[in-house]
DNA sequence: CCAAAAGTGTTCGAACTACACCCATGT
DNA sequence: ACATGGGTGTAGTTCGAACACTTTTGG
């Protein structure tokens, strides 16, 4: 039991939400889910949760995301802190906002049920509690800004992907088309990709060689100061 | 009084920690303070405090600062929220980090005293508390990023500033030393200040030409699709 | 044989880098 | 007259943008 040093000061509840994205058929998805408890039981939510008293914030949110994807360790990354008073419409909760990025393939959609939850394209969002939606835009901001910076694009692939499939990531994540001849340049410059024999044949009569990401190539190149940017 | 919707759920202390900046004298100055209460009493700390029931985070952190500084309104900006359980060595508080710009010139000497409070050189931190170095350091890596895109650095400097002056401001940000040439000719290109007539004869007996920021150009520049760029 | 997507180089202009000298003035 | 910091332009290079045709193959 820790010494009572803050006693005349207030507390509060604080939850975590997840902005979970997944990419699929050229556009980007979020996982969205009604929500299980009143106020606005029932409607369309992040998937979330309140920090509990043994955990760091950090940890709620991986807590969250883990039972929600059945996945853990996914690349998570703090978007930040909502704290309006009036944000949440059932008491007052400070609420810190997370994203995540996963591989929509290798998906449990027995959570999926289980949580009522059902994976959305962002252009067709429906109506969300509270500030959620602000949230996803703050994220959206954020991740076209380091996507440029870091190679986080592959946690939204399979770890075999196509040029094209990866080419219509960038595009979904930055809303505006790019020049496949211009991208593939960079890229090839960039060499942190590996080319497999295989193809994929699902897109195309003729195919597309599948890639893979080498991070221990990247890692390297990091040290001699090489800086990816797209 | 609102429903108890969360009753099962459990509370924390939420705080907000100020990271306020300030220039002069070619570095990048940060205001630090003696803890005045237990734990770690007379420790040097980061401004803050802890949230009231009816503030918002944002509105705890603008009040802290003007609190500290004399001044509302000034240029503040969310860092993100610090929630290891034991960050606190008191009880467990989430804490929401924020930093802000300010002009070391106008600046209310009084309050120093009164707040136990110092200005201190970025390269000369003490022992700080808790996780406050991990904040500055966060705040060092965003301001080194927005400065480079928006227009931050004004909020550094007198309303009235030489070319010298803000070339050197750009050094302490990126810790790095600029072309004095190049530095300049990008800053005419981009046509956001305005030179006066008036000159700064403090640094050199020749004397620098004073300029201002014009904000209406700037903001013009922008509808056009202008982008800053340092 | 044709539709549909994959793959491949070059040219042009813009932006960045590097770099050295004269100017104004207080002492 | 000299020391100190303020101010100015050019040339070379790199990087990003625009752009069109050939290849493969399933139907």
């Amino acid at each position: 039991m820790p010494a009572a040093f803050y006693q005349k000061e207030v507390k509060f509840f604080v939850a975590v939400d997840c902005i979970i994205l997944g990419f699929n058929n050229k556009e980007l998805n979020i996982l969205l889910h009604k929500r299980t408890f009143e106020p606005l039981k029932g409607e369309w939510s992040l998937m979330g949760g309140f920090v509990r008293p043994g955990e760091s914030v950090n940890e709620a949110a991986s807590r969250v995301l883990a039972e929600c994807t059945g996945i853990d360790n996914l690349f998570m990354e703090q978007v930040g802190a909502y704290g309006d008073v009036t944000r949440d419409l059932g008491e007052r909760v400070v609420s810190i906002a997370y994203y995540a990025l996963v591989k929509m393939n290798d998906f449990n959609t027995d959570l999926l049920e289980q949580y009522d939850a059902k994976w959305t394209k962002l252009s067709d969002l429906p109506e969300l509690i509270f500030d959620h939606k602000q949230m996803i835009h703050d994220t959206l901001s954020r991740l076209k800004r380091k996507a440029g910076n870091r190679p986080l694009g592959f946690n939204l692939l399979p770890d075999k992907f196509t040029l094209p499939q990866l080419q219509m990531l960038y595009e979904a994540i930055y809303q505006a088309p790019l020049d496949k001849r211009n991208f593939r340049k960079k890229l090839h410059s960039m060499d942190i990709l590996e080319k497999l024999d295989e193809k994929d044949r699902k897109g195309s009569k003729r195919g597309a060689f599948y890639y893979i990401f080498n991070k221990e190539k990247y890692d390297k190149l990091l040290e001699d100061g090489f800086y990816f940017s797209f």
